[in-house]
DNA sequence: GGCTTAAAAGAAAATAATTTTCTTTTGTGC
DNA sequence: GCACAAAAGAAAATTATTTTCTTTTAAGCC
């Protein structure tokens, strides 16, 4: 059994090949919407329901496999849960990458500064990449 | 005639009561839901509808007066648009502070492992407010 | 490998969120 | 005060998301 098909099963969701499909293409791509999920699903399922890739969204987010990220002026797109991270989105492509550097600092600091005790980060970050330049 | 009309005309935005409410509720709060906006909108406009409030929303974030915040498991807010700062999300009470501390270091890290020229930066911390604990 | 069953898929309807259209009203400059 | 472009409000339309219900299927068991 393919790895893709444990990873759903750790997490407590049944192996369908729809789910299988979702959890590759985050794997393959990185982030992607619901539009385009649902647009290369029907490629490989064409009779699959959008219902069906909301459910499963929903799910896989209830299980802690994936998380929504939210993108200022764009759609929401979604990932796998992987180690910290932030994300750049360039302006001119339209590309999302990760960048795993240490946001520790920023954290240190609002910390001391607000009095809260942070428990996640969310960092976009905006700008051209350089392949647009 | 009051500054808040003032910042609306700057905008090329004819002063309308509505939207001088909606500004001051803007200036009161410092963030606020279409939700919230909508209730409150009503106690002084009664026959207010939910359209002026979206079209009055995206008039204001096309004029460059204020921008919508995405939060991570939560509706958006919308807040006027002043020297950047990032956002603290209290888990536990849901409010949502202002934190002006300099996000430099991981724009400047984030820019040089990415190649990227970063534009504009989007962090949101949740965590627990001083209140809460 | 077939049998059972709880869970998932798919279809359609329902709900929620947002935008558009159209008519009436109003803020602003003259 | 007058003229007019722009805004408000009402209703309908569109888009996004969730729910309901029936059929199908993955997974454990023999």
């Amino acid at each position: 059994m393919h790895e893709t098909a444990e990873l759903l099963k750790e997490h407590h969701l049944k192996a369908t090949p729809q789910r299988i499909k979702i959890v590759s293409m985050l794997e393959e791509y990185g982030h992607i919407n619901i539009e385009d999920l649902y647009s290369e699903m029907l490629k490989q399922f064409p009779s699959v329901s959008l219902a069906t890739i909301y459910k499963n969204i929903n799910q896989m987010i209830e299980s802690g496999l994936i998380q929504e990220v939210k993108i200022p002026k764009t759609k929401s797109v979604f990932e796998l849960i992987k180690e910290p991270h932030l994300h750049m989105v360039c302006e001119s492509c339209g590309k999302i990458e990760d960048i795993c550097v240490g946001t520790d600092k920023v954290i240190e600091e609002a910390e001391r500064l607000s009095g809260y005790s942070i428990k996640e980060s969310f960092i976009t970050l905006r700008g051209i990449c350089p392949d647009c330049r």
